[in-house]
RNA sequence: CGGGAUGUAGCGCAGCCCGGUAGCGCGCUUCGUUCGGGACGAAGAGGCCGCAAGUUCGAAUCUUGUCAUCCCGACCA
């Protein structure tokens, strides 16, 4: 078996690819940049759908769908949001194909060139805001609280699987609000909701906080985000929450009329989480036997593995092992039985470990006899037998102990990784070893834009629920009012 | 788009300099022995050597062209 996954130490990257191969979660497609989600990937992302779309609902939102086209004269309406997204547009220009008059094949239809071109969304504020329009008359039709869920195109350069495609999935909250203040709050709320889902379901641990106007989204007034720490101490956007101001309300014209009967634009949030989300999932917790799923978004909780030799123990396990899956499930536990009689156990031992399924079950005849079965946990990869009668008590117990120690962890790892840096020397060093540079910063974009230049490093996000403290920038050494957070980044 | 490289079995690669019936490892199939941490042995199946033209009695190998992909830069959720 060749099937070894290359150590975090040897080659961090591509340990990552092996994490996403062996344990089933994507592959490589025949369109560049794009990727196949494979069945264990996508049960993944279902968990993780599922939970964020009870959040959004739960905080009253809705559901809708919108064009995957847009007419590209809409893109233009928005300037900073054209420049934003210009250069990674796929663009339609015809609408049919025939058969090529000078030789085999099929070539595209010259005839058949649309008037005006449509671009696959590389994001829907533009759609969103021209049929807004339409639906906001007066205060009374307000907020509209959108979210889709959907995909979406941006042609990148370099792709990496979930952490950058060139077509990912992701859902995104559309919303229109009154006033100023009701949208900035919303905006705060979904991220909010954003940074619960990290650190709750997926046991990411992040640091909330506002993006930099170097940073901020195309069209953006302002950019909440959620960063979090990746394995090698680089940085990981995890989401982001944008309040639009009246950007979009002017440039489609969204006005209403308020209670006092005057006209006035409408004020825009949007925000978003990708299949990205899955990169960091992968990145913050597996090691070098494989995926570490949490419990919250595994697609199987406790898988059991039955060990036999003759066909009279294999009768004997089965039923044994399959009454504990009976058990099991009675109390809502995702229960996976591997009764392949075509693989060993041991075979099966590294295969779920490879997947990253928390907690596993083995029982052979010395079990049936002794009333016993074999636990092993993901997360420590330490085993203990237990008595099957206390076994779904354990179990229970177990997952909600791996959900936490598992974002318990990251956090640790976080911590030991971020450094309070004063000096531009220290401030090198941080940033070179993987981790977070916690540093003064003078609140300019040039300052911001040579630190980058130097190090590679960027500002990260502005901390959100931090003091501010007198300092200075250790880069240009003028006052700062309060620290920041610089990384590299993916 | 600048710099570098690679296209040979499902995957990873050797062969190419020095032309002569296409090879290895993994995976796959069958049989036997195994089965409490990725089993072992034996026998099999699987190829337009990226594509096209040229040189040659003969091309995976030499020449020219072409297409594609990857890596390093610039750009980015």
């Amino acid at each position: 078996m060749a099937k070894e996954i290359t150590t975090r130490q040897e080659d961090y990257s591509r340990w990552y690819t092996d994490i996403v191969n062996k344990a089933e979660l994507a592959e490589n497609s025949a369109v560049r940049g794009c990727m196949v989600i494979k069945p264990y990937g996508y049960a993944i992302w279902e968990f993780m759908q599922e939970a964020l779309d009870k959040m959004f609902k739960a905080t009253g939102h809705v559901n809708a769908y919108f064009p995957l086209f847009i007419p590209k004269s809409f893109f233009s309406k928005e300037a900073s949001h054209v420049e934003g997204f210009a250069k990674e547009c796929a663009v339609v220009t015809h609408y049919r194909l025939m058969k090529n008059p000078e030789g085999p094949g099929i070539v595209v239809d010259p005839e058949a060139k649309l008037e005006e071109e449509l671009i696959v969304r590389p994001t829907s504020e533009t759609i969103i805001w021209d049929t807004y329009r339409n639906w906001i008359k007066s205060y009374r039709d307000l907020p509209i609280l959108c979210n889709q869920w959907a995909n979406v195109v941006r042609w990148e350069m370099r792709t990496r699987l979930f952490l950058r495609t060139a077509e990912f999935l992701w859902q995104e909250g559309h919303t229109a609000h009154a006033t100023r203040e009701e949208a900035m709050a919303e905006a705060e709320k979904m991220l909010g909701v954003y940074a619960d889902f990290a650190e709750k379901y997926m046991a990411v641990p992040v640091i909330r906080g506002i993006k930099s106007a170097n940073e901020r989204f195309a069209g953006a007034v302002e950019t909440f985000c959620i960063e979090a720490m990746m394995q090698d101490g680089k940085a990981l956007q995890a989401g982001t929450s944008h309040f639009l101001g009246q950007n979009f309300a002017k440039a489609f014209d969204v006005k209403f009329l308020n209670k006092e009967n005057k006209l006035e634009y409408v004020w825009a949030t949007s925000w978003g989480v990708s299949t990205r989300l899955m990169g960091a999932l992968i990145m913050a917790h597996s090691d070098d036997n494989g995926l570490v799923l949490p419990p919250k978004v595994a697609p199987i909780e406790v898988v059991i593995v039955p060990i036999y030799k003759t066909d009279d123990q294999q009768q004997n396990v089965l039923d044994y092992c399959a009454k504990m899956k009976e058990r099991l499930e009675a109390k809502g536990l995702r229960v996976k039985f591997d009764d392949r009689d075509t693989q060993k156990p041991g075979f099966k031992f590294a295969e779920w470990e490879m997947k990253g399924v928390p907690v596993r079950l083995a029982a052979g005849p010395r079990d049936v006899e002794n009333g016993t079965v074999e636990i092993a946990r993901r997360d420590t990869l330490t085993k203990q037998v237990i008595s099957e009668q206390e076994m779904e008590e354990h179990i229970i117990g177990l997952l909600d102990d791996i959900q936490n120690s598992l974002y318990n962890r990251a956090l640790e790892y976080r911590k030991a990784n971020t450094h309070r840096v004063d000096t531009w020397d220290e401030f090198k060093n941080v940033v070179e070893n993987g981790g977070f540079a916690y540093a003064h910063w003078d609140g300019t974009t040039e300052t911001e834009l040579a630190i980058k230049e130097a190090t590679k490093a960027t500002l990260r996000c502005i901390p959100l629920d931090d003091d501010l403290e007198d300092g200075t920038d250790p880069f240009s050494g003028k006052p700062s009012k309060r620290r920041v957070i610089f990384a590299k980044a993916y």
